[in-house]
DNA sequence: ATGGCTCGCGCC
DNA sequence: AAAGGGCGCGAGCCAT
């Protein structure tokens, strides 16, 4: 007989139609009773996770919870993703970059030729996201035994992640909360991010001029702006779009650049610089985030961007499509909330150096990340109140910055904060000899090999050591690895927020269709769509979200993770 | 025509 | 002397 409740229900929809098999599984992944079928998965689904709130096992959130997704009258709370899983598991086994789609996992389970990843996104359709050839299953191979092989293994492979990768290495807590991920990721895009149409137009046009009738031609304002900069360097026509034109262009003029970026023709003293650097604002904003862009990720009202959970090695989320971690401030503007409906905007307020007092435990820079503005802080403590310095230094000390006026400002915080200083120069000396960091939750960084061929490579060239301790390429990786602890434990620490602040929108009492939906995701800010009546509750629900998640990834450091936060009808009006 | 590369800039 | 981490994207540009 069937125990009434499971830790853990695989789903697998089939191919077509609504129709699916559920199998309820023990905490690691043991059958309970038979697989049961389902002419209604969506449904079977609900129904289960009113009743047992299990922690769902799915191939992958793309074929697994999205199709569901529009016929679920309830989120779904908990989930175990196994191509993220997998990904995670890879990384421990230092396989990076080895493909991990269920076909995949299974066929190393079973010994057999390892299919490569398919190439991810590019609008894949409604009914190919079902079939069996997306899991990279031999035809043969029934998707549910595939789905309970590989998940057994991979709670299996978990509970055997060595204690060496991080001393607080907790793979459990990274695989769910990676798959949390999954879960927001999914649901983001599918409740999208209100857009007005209207005002992004509006913005465009006072910009550009009005939208071109004929595709393809440049509105007045930016064709306008192309022909001041030419007459600005003697009239002869030339593309300035094109690097190369642009610096032939100004040589003419006598004017030697190097580069055409905006900071070298700041400095210019000729009227062309400031023309030139006015055209580029304007050619970006059209060619990235004009009428085109509108027409193809922002119709009918609603900004839907691709995530990409783990995208970056780091942990961090990635977009693909629609540039959903690039939006301009200026754009900012179009997202305003329904009528009735408002916004909770909040962002971690300076995130990474608060990471770094936790990580270290520098009880000196974790007096002065406690609360407040950390910057502020520090440069009471260290700077003579200059905070610009403040700012400057610690930034500096996190990306292994050794250029400009840098110097004195890290030999300042190297005296005051000789911890924190020393955890980030030690992850840089293991990257340099060529080892592995772990982000706070255990997420390794790559082995050298993969991202600094093409640097040793120039190093060789060069006729230079590429493996030689001081080399360039070598600095290049302690660079990374410095940086990575950081940013990879934010990225832990951003999961674990999003994770609690879902569970906590859930619970909130709203009947589905005047529910808050978490709509946007940037690394270390939300935006929350929500009825205004909710607002206050989900502004709440955001600390104690910061707050849990803090508690989970550092456990008793001093240092708070505040988020500054802001209710307002537009993006534009918070901050 | 297509694909992969560099450049330069948007975000954190 | 040069010396800053992670991405996505579009335009230009060049090879095929």
């Amino acid at each position: 007989m069937a125990p009434t409740t499971a830790a853990r229900v695989a789903l697998v929809p089939h191919p077509q139609g609504r129709g699916g098999r559920l199998q309820r599984l023990t905490e690691d992944g043991t059958p309970l009773g038979a697989p049961l079928p389902a002419t209604d998965l969506a449904a079977a689904v609900a129904d289960l996770e009113a009743a047992e709130h299990p922690r769902w096992v799915w191939a992958a959130a793309e074929s697994g919870y999205a199709p569901l997704l529009p016929r679920l009258p309830q989120r779904l709370g908990r989930c175990h993703d196994l191509r993220l899983v997998e990904a995670l598991l890879l990384a421990h086994e230092g396989r990076f970059g080895h493909p991990r789609s269920l076909g995949a996992a299974w066929a190393r389970l079973r010994g057999l030729p390892v299919p490569a990843d398919l190439p991810e996104g590019g609008g894949a359709e409604q009914d190919t996201l079902f079939a069996p050839d997306r899991l990279q299953l031999p035809p043969d191979t029934d998707p549910l035994t595939a789905v309970l092989a590989v998940h057994a293994e991979q709670q299996r492979r978990l509970a055997a992640v060595p204690e060496a990768h991080g001393a607080r290495a907790r793979p459990r807590l990274l695989a769910a909360a990676e798959s949390a991920g999954a879960l927001a990721a999914t649901e983001a895009p599918h409740d999208g991010l209100p857009w007005r149409a209207e005002v992004h137009d509006a913005l465009l046009t006072e910009l550009l001029g009005p939208r071109p009738h004929i595709p393809g031609t440049q509105p007045a304002r930016l064709a306008e702006a192309a022909v001041r900069l030419q007459q600005a360097l003697g009239g002869k026509p030339f593309n300035p779009d094109s690097p190369t034109q642009v610096l032939r262009a100004f040589a003419e003029q006598g004017i030697r650049l190097t580069t055409t970026r905006s900071w070298e023709l700041k400095e210019l003293d000729h009227p062309a610089g400031e023309l030139m650097i006015r055209y580029k604002e304007l050619a970006r904003i059209h060619a990235a985030h004009g009428w085109a862009w509108q027409d193809a990720w922002a119709r009918g009202g609603r900004f839907r961007p691709e995530y990409v959970v783990g995208g970056v090695v780091s942990g961090r989320w990635a977009s693909r499509g629609g540039g959903a971690l690039q939006i301009p401030r200026i754009l900012r503007r179009a997202v305003v909330a329904d009528p009735g409906w408002l916004l909770v905007v909040a962002d971690a307020a300076q995130l990474e150096p608060r990471v770094l007092a936790a990580l270290s435990g520098d009880t000196g820079l974790a007096r002065t990340a406690a609360g407040g503005d950390l910057y502020e802080a520090l440069a009471a403590t260290a700077f003579q109140g200059d905070r610009d310095k403040a700012k400057l230094g610690l930034l500096g000390a996190m990306y292994g910055q050794t250029s400009g006026d840098i110097g004195p400002l890290l030999a300042t915080l190297r005296q005051r904060y000789p911890t924190a200083m020393g955890y980030v120069e030690a992850a840089a000396r293991v990257g340099e000899e060529g080892g592995i960091v772990h982000s706070r939750l255990g997420r390794p960084c790559p082995p050298p090999q993969d991202a600094w061929l093409d640097l040793a490579e120039g190093a060789a060239a060069a006729g230079t050591d590429p493996a030689e301790p001081g080399g360039r390429s070598m600095r290049a990786r302690g660079r990374f690895t410095r940086n990575f602890v950081i940013q990879a434990s934010a990225a832990d620490w951003a999961l674990a927020l999003l994770a609690a602040l879902r569970r906590r929108l859930l619970a909130l009492p709203a009947a589905p269709a005047d529910r808050p939906h978490l709509v946007f995701f940037q690394h270390d800010e939300v935006v929350v769509h929500t009825p205004a009546n909710l607002a206050d509750q989900v502004a709440a629900a955001v600390a104690e979200s910061a707050e849990e998640a803090r508690r989970l990834v550092f456990g008793d450091t001093p240092v708070r993770f505040p988020m500054s936060t802001a209710v307002v009808e537009s993006y534009a009006d918070a901050k």
